[in-house]
DNA sequence: CTGAAAGCGCTAACAC
DNA sequence: GTGTTAGCGCTTTCAG
């Protein structure tokens, strides 16, 4: 492949000329640039990035790791960092580790690698490795979920508890008394395993629940493992034969998925005979039969706070940042009061309002 | 950052020896090992991608350029070309383009300046330029639908027409006779533009409507711009009032979901009122209410084909190739024989089976 | 098994 | 405006 000599001879100039048309530099006769244009095309000419990155000592590029690309959330989030990211004029390079620890880790290695002026980190998953890494790296990271914010390193924290205790308070108020929190872990991962952001959703039901406890509220918590949706298909197969609920609460959107499955597999119907919440607020929650009520996490302020964070970091020597998120709960029609007992007991679904 | 120099001098060896720790190869002594690796431990070293890339001369990274990173569908086949590379030893450096031309061929040129060992684009959009640049760079590259295969660019041919074929004959054999085709285009893009999987799509649809014309078989196809969903829901609302219709098939699964919530808006049952098949057979397909009968594409296949054209190429020199995807139709509960005409006219959606 | 040294393709002073 | 040139941090012969 053509290098930057070839077109500088071609175009009968140095190669800082032609780095300069290349790099839009306004320093160039416009008849040289015209010239060293047409060597370009000629010779299908196409700076190598490793040897400019190299040379420039810098780059405008942040690193954006997800876990799981399959979930529209992370979609979202990603695309919402995409553009406040190069409003900022910095490019964004996209990673996914599959929920897996150890990706995570070689992934940040591999960004550091490439010298990113930034990374966020927006994973289910955490590796005690991952903040040392970076830390040590110095490079400019922010975290969701994680504590321990540094002179580097900054942290978003998400009102987790903040949105459940709203979804709760809603269930409550409309009647229920008897929920169930439904949540999923990946496959191949032990359910102690660190997915810090189920655990702090599972914190914040608990706490939730305890403050409505003088109002007669129970709870109950099943985990399973594998994919979100299967995870709350099962859940209602099983589930439903051991405890007694009218409301279930997911971990996570696409676990609702499963739930709304699982229900109608039971011949359940939602919202009469169960009433479901969903946790992320998909684009796919108004699109369900019903509709599903859910808590949002705001993706505009989410991907403004994440480019921010490390546009300060990096340009100001601002150190890391404590920030925090709040969330709100989208009520849509998966939620209603619960069926007099009798009804809920599972054929009442027939007779909707 | 400490480069290898530094290493090398802490270690008291050459940058030829921490190199050759850094790439694990088997040529240096366990105690020199140890010593190199304990010197980039307590700097904190992480070789520089750019200047070990530039100086290898080549790479073991495919580019994947998807055109919407929050449809399911690309994250699916994202994750599958991922895992067949892996298995082959290369890296994916993935990318999205949200539709955007102009994004395709920059990208196009990003991962070219990156010296990719090749690219794959499963993309809607489609450029001109992408395939010339691409061609003209000799950089080894698979299409999804665009035809024309060259030395180093592959082309694989989704089965649209046997898809398609397959579900209108599915409907036409259920009794259905009166069919609307829904399809939707990206915001900010003309309908004439060139979507290539949605045209053809498209005219598969027409061709399979021609071959059932003697059963008495009438089509309607319309369009609305924006986000699938959207799309899909606007057009029940609207082509409803224009045409009369007993099952729907969209261009995408989104856009069935879309349907979904229009009919439902509009007092409509599926399958009972009407039939509604969607495209592309996304994970979340099986989860709705009902669960949506929905045309396969069969990712692990796909990814194989991608992948195994890229490495044929880098590897043996094989030339590019044309290939051929064949699709399936994946049966669920949103397709059943039609309503008697007095029936489907809206109000009978109370009482099931 | 290890070291010396010549690049890789580009950028950015600095000089002209 | 444009050219010269010294690196950037690594890999890779080739000697030893």
């Amino acid at each position: 492949m053509a290098s930057i000599y070839d077109v500088a001879k071609l175009a009968g100039v140095s190669t800082a000329t032609v780095s300069a048309v290349v790099n839009n530099r306004n320093t160039v006769e416009a008849g040289t640039r015209r010239r060293v244009q047409a060597a370009i095309k000629e010779l299908h000419y196409q700076p190598n990035l490793y040897a400019s990155n190299l040379a420039r000592h810098t780059t405008r590029l942040f690193g954006l790791i997800v876990s799981d690309i399959v979930n529209p959330f992370f979609g979202e989030v990603a695309q919402a960092i995409r553009a406040e990211a190069h409003a900022q004029g910095y490019e964004v390079s996209l990673a996914a580790t599959q929920f897996a620890p150890a990706d995570l880790v070689s992934t940040i290695r591999r960004m550091i690698g490439m010298r990113v002026a930034g990374v966020a980190i927006i994973s289910t998953e955490i590796d005690p490795r991952a903040l040392e890494i970076l830390r040590e790296s110095r490079t400019p990271a922010v975290f969701e979920d994680v504590g321990t914010v540094s002179e580097t390193v900054s942290n978003i924290r998400i009102d987790y508890e903040g949105g459940i205790f709203k979804a709760v308070k809603y269930l409550i108020d409309l009647g229920h008394r008897k929920l169930l929190y439904v949540r999923s872990f990946p496959d191949g991962h032990r359910k102690e395993q660190a997915f810090l952001s189920i655990r702090l959703r599972t914190e914040a039901f608990r706490a939730a629940i305890r403050r409505f406890r003088p109002q007669g509220v129970q709870a109950e918590i099943v985990t399973y493992p594998g994919p979100g949706p299967r995870s709350g298909q099962q859940a209602m197969h099983k589930a439903r034969k051991q405890f007694d609920f009218t409301a279930v609460m997911a971990t996570a959107d696409p676990v609702a998925l499963g739930v709304l499955r699982g229900l109608r597999e039971c011949g359940l119907s939602v919202p009469h005979d169960i009433s479901l919440i969903g946790f992320d607020n998909s684009y796919f929650c108004e699109y369900l039969s019903p509709p599903l009520t859910s808590v949002n996490i705001p993706r505009a302020r989410l991907a403004q706070m994440v480019v921010d964070c490390l546009v300060r970091n990096v340009e100001n020597q601002e150190s890391g940042r404590e920030l925090f998120l709040e969330t709100d709960l989208i009520v849509r029609e998966s939620t209603a009061p619960p069926a007099n007992h009798q009804a809920s007991r599972g054929t009442a679904s027939r007779y909707r309002e």
